[in-house]
This record gives structure tokens, sequence and C-alpha cells, in this order.
DNA sequence: CTGAGCCTCTCTGTATACAGAAACGGTCGC
DNA sequence: GCGACCGTTTCTGTATACAGAGAGGCTCAG
């Protein structure tokens, strides 16, 4: 695609997501045209893009950080948990023994990623992005990479993994491996319900995590 | 909002929907300029708008008609009724007695709709959108308006509604009435229960309707 | 001292101008 | 006659210039 339109959302999204610009910040197009080097027009185009995906909205004219905080996070992994396991579904029916394989591939990258003395948590969520990635390709609906790219929050994702302790990383590996196994027994149901539960857990983590850290309470 | 890109995006839209740019026609940002009464500029950001909600898609440079019709309408259907359940659901814990009055007008208006010797199907369409929006509203949830407009193909809608004879009018009326007899209860269950058949049912319509029209019939 | 009105200033929305890339057609060579 | 290469044309991407709307501050009157 584009070059200065690339550059100026990946900057501005960064912005966002390294709390650089918190919830709220006005997001002026000449301000950050100057921050990336580029002129107002692909700003602009940036913008629209993370208007749609809800990372800044608009109130009135000018756009400002969106507010994930402020939402009900229950209802974003309830949302997430049922679009994630209908993808599993619906993968159960379609992947492919390559496919199979490559997950199985990732999950081991995730397993040594977690088996090092010190946890390697980069690895880990990388590792994790490509396995749950790979899963949605699998699914081969055109519209579910849009809806779960609305719904999947990384901060949200890092902060859990980081509060992850050891057993936690495993049960994770593990459930991965409970996972490919529904697919690869073709069991839509099977996948659903591994899939939502793995969500879930995620769920519960995030909120025990959250607790425990009076800065990142709401 | 702005006036020349809500012009250019409502035309442009329009040209999708109508079908007179079908699937695959290609978006010459100059042509449709011209055809609005607007420069580039709008037209730009419409087409990132109509982008986010998949009606185009990009190929190299250049964009094009997105074929809905390629997609698995079954999945379209699918994913529909998961994410409107969940919203009736949410809606049911939530609703209060304003929101309900509201609801009940709204499919007092449906039924006078159909009610007519010659059922207006506009008016049918324009009731049933608003009833559908209220719910959604009365679900409170920032993300839901965001994943429904991708899911909510007004053009399979409008075809549907065509092909219903008095008793799938009616029995639609009927369904919304139980809806609001669910909300009013405060069941998320039953609402869940309720909303999900609604929308199946819709779907089974569709299919009916479209292996009846081979001009039709993707 | 407070409030209202006006003025200014900034920011967005829109239009236009320019450059680079890609597609199309024509022509030349084989 | 067919294929490849080159030129032209067109379209997108980017930058900039201008106008209008909105917010904020300043001043003046009560």
């Amino acid at each position: 695609m584009s070059r200065a339109a690339d550059i100026a959302y990946a900057e501005i999204r960064g912005l966002i997501l390294s709390g650089q610009a918190p919830p709220g910040t006005r997001l002026k197009e000449e301000e950050l045209a100057a921050r990336c080097g580029v002129s107002r027009t692909p700003v602009r185009d940036a913008l629209r893009r993370l208007e749609g995906e809800l990372y800044v909205v608009r109130n009135g004219s000018g756009m400002q950080v969106a507010d994930w905080r402020a939402e009900d996070v229950e209802e974003l992994f309830a949302l997430r948990s049922m679009v994630e396991a209908h993808a599993a579904a619906r993968a159960a029916t379609r992947i492919d023994a390559e496919a199979l394989e490559e997950l199985r591939a990732i999950n081991a990258r995730l397993e040594a990623a977690i088996a090092r003395p010190s946890a390697d948590i980069q690895a880990f969520l990388e590792a994790n992005r490509a396995f749950h990635a790979r899963i949605l390709a699998a699914a081969a609906s055109p519209r579910l990479p849009a809806i779960l790219s609305l719904l999947v929050e990384q901060p949200v994702v890092r902060r859990t993994a980081q509060r992850y302790g050891r057993d936690a990383l495993e049960r994770s590996a593990a459930e991965h491996a409970e996972l490919v196994r529904a697919l690869a027994a073709h069991d839509p149901e099977w996948a659903r319900a591994v899939m939502t539960g793995h969500i879930r857990r995620a769920y519960h983590a995030f909120v025990d995590a959250s607790g425990s850290d009076p800065a990142r309470a709401t």
C-alpha cells in the first residue's frame, strides 16, 4: 500500500497503544503530520482507518483517543469469545493437514518461549497472535478478521500475558494443543468449547491482573 | 458531520446497493467526484469508510466493489444471529420502561404497515430497521453497532422482506412482540432465543427467496 | 466582580496541483 | 503472425492552499 499513510497509521496507533496519547487526547492533524514527517492528507487517511477500528472517536469536529478502559471489559471478552469460538468451530470443518501442522509448529514455538527459565513474554505474545491468526485464516470467512480487529485490543492481551504466572502460560499452551486436537478431529463443537474456555480464562486472568495492579484499575 | 463527504458516501453506497455499480466494478475517484459534484478529497474519505465497512475492497492500487454475493450467506446470517442475539440478551438486563414503550410503538407502526391490503414493504423495512436499532441502543455496547454494520447488508434484508408473504410479515411482527415481552421480563436467555430464531427464520426466508428467483441466484 | 458579546485564532473540511506508478496500446523485431 | 519492449495515458498518492466553523480569550458594560 501507500508509504506515508502507513507511516502515519503506525505512528498514531503506536502513540495510542503505548499510552503516550492517553484516552481523551485530542488528535490534531497538523501536529500528527509534523510528528510523522508527512502532510495532513495521509494523516487524515490514517485517522479514518483508526476511527473505523474504534481507536479514535469523533467528538463534533475533531478526533480524540477512544477510552476503551471505560468500556465494559466483560462485554468485550464476551463478544471476543463468541466470535473466536465461532471461528474455531468453522475452522474445524474446513482445516486441512497443512494448516494443522502449522498450528502445531506455532504452538511449539510458544512452548519453547515459555520453557526458558525466564519466560520470553514477547515471543509468547507473537506465537499466540500467530496461532489465533492461523485459526482465523482457516475459518475462511471474509468478515471475521474485520470483526475481530474491533474486539482484540492488543494492550489488553499484553497486560494479561504479562501478569501470567508460569502455570497460566503453560495452561495457554495446553489449551492450544487441545484446540489443535479438536480441529484435527474436525469437531466444531469441541473446538468452540475449547476456544470459549480459552478466552474466558484470559478474561479472568485480565480481571485478576487489573485488580492486583492499582495503577491500572479502571 | 461534513457535507460533501456525506454526499459522496451516500452516493457511492447507493451506487453499490442499487446494483448500478455491480461487484468488481473499479471505482475511480475522479469519476465519482464528478458524479457527486465534489472534489476527490471527500470521495477518498467516503471510500475509506466504505472500505472499513467492506463495501469496497482494494486490489493493488484502486478500489473495486466487493462481491458479497460470493460470500457464504449462511455464515453471514450465523454471525448476525449470534451478535444480534447477544445484543438482545444484553438489552434485556438493561432496558428501561421508556425504551420498551418505544419498541411497542415501533412495532405498532410495523403492524400497521403490513395490515393494509397491499402491505407497505417500505414502511415495514423502516420500522424493522428502527426496531433492531432500538434494541441495539438499549444494549449500550459501543462496539456492537460497528460489528453489526459489518454484518447487515441492507440489500439482503430488502430482498428477504420483498419475498415475504403476508404470513411471514405477520410472523415477523409477532416475533418482535415476543421479543418485547422477553425484554420486559428482563430475561436475557429468553431474549437471546427469540432473536436467534427471528434471524434464522429470516435466513431461511432469504434462501427460499433466492432459490425461487433465478435472476438472483448466486 | 461577573457575565455577555465580540473578536481572533486555530483546526477541520474541501479543493486543487503535482509526482510517481501502473496499465494500456502501439510499434518494432523476430 | 506473435511477442516483447517502450511510450503514453490515466489513476492514485501526496502536498499545499483556502474557506468556514468552532472554541477560547479579551474587553466592556452592568
